[in-house]
DNA sequence: GCACTATTTTTGCTTTTAGCAAAGAAATAG
DNA sequence: CTATTTCTTTGCTAAAAGCAAAAATAGTGC
């Protein structure tokens, strides 16, 4: 919907009622797009790498996010996983019984649960970031130091708008 | 495993056996851990989306990437989603019970199927597209078109990167 | 101390997402 | 006309995920 035209930026009301011009209109279905692909992408090679690595994709995400040495309650790693902590308790149940976190009740607060990794778990996880981070580094090798720092840079702005957006949304 | 040094770019050899420089390992890992951040943030974000419109994720997925006017087998469907045939015949069967598309066996080839949009699914995705974009317009509204551009181009390429490395790796 | 409330995790159940293998349907090659 | 190949569907199963209720614990007011 047309309410001005000052020639560059045509000033628009949006299908959520936000003022926008022609070109954010523009960079903003451009960004979907790709976005939607991206994510596509994604979450095939995920999938292919835990594949590979003998794990549940839920496994390896939950994995890939805790460090050795610190532990987590269930809720910590829901929300940062952005999934229920029914869910967790499910995904930790797996990756207890096959001995990669440990799972004891917190001493200052007996509802809490700390979730660590084991011995064994600390090893898998040490080579699944290596691991992980070599298939990225196999697959920026052949572009230029400039171009994979804006990959860095796109990739960070991004992450950090659908990050806020969705604390003041969800 | 440090096998030169060259002061600048020391040479590795990384977990799948390629070289590396010091260098494009930390923009390996760095990038890792972004897009991993990025994935979970716009999955809940799709599915936010898919919830409000009383769609589930697989249907929006879905009707994102079919154009109106367009018709496509199932299989062109399945390869662009990364997913499997036999998944996408059910993704179908949703849609169409909802009179979102219709399905028709082509007539030069019968054992193809051609999947196409209804008037009511070209009315539904037009407005999806419209709103999904929009969303995104709201994430973008408060940065510069400086930073906007930044945001495509690192997108961008990493979604051709990743794109590129599943065809060659699947 | 005891009832009530709030918080954290777990359990039971259901839905959604997804793939595999076999069957069905149609085209094509020999 | 049979055999093979291709495309889609069906039956079955597994994985992913959430909801609501239960269980366990902590804290609060009396």
């Amino acid at each position: 919907m047309v309410v001005g035209n000052e020639n560059e930026y045509w000033k628009l009301i949006d299908s959520r009622g936000n003022t926008m011009d022609m070109k954010l209109k523009q960079q903003a279905s451009a960004i979907t797009e790709l976005t939607f692909d991206l994510l596509r992408c994604c979450e095939a090679k995920e999938k292919m790498f835990a594949k590979d690595h003998g794990l549940k994709v839920a496994e390896f995400r939950c994995l890939r996010i805790v460090e050795a040495g610190k532990s987590y309650s269930v809720q910590e790693l829901a929300s940062s996983m952005h999934l229920s902590p029914s869910r967790l308790t499910r995904i930790i149940d797996g990756l207890f019984a096959e001995k990669l976190v440990d799972r004891v009740q917190s001493i200052e607060d007996r509802r809490f649960a700390k979730i660590s990794l084991t011995n064994k778990g600390q090893t898998l996880v040490g080579k699944l970031k290596e691991e992980y981070a070599d298939l990225h580094g196999e697959m920026l090798k052949d572009i230029s130091v400039e171009d994979r720092d804006k990959i860095y840079q796109g990739i960070s702005l991004m992450q950090e708008l659908v990050s806020t957006w969705l604390v003041k949304n969800a």
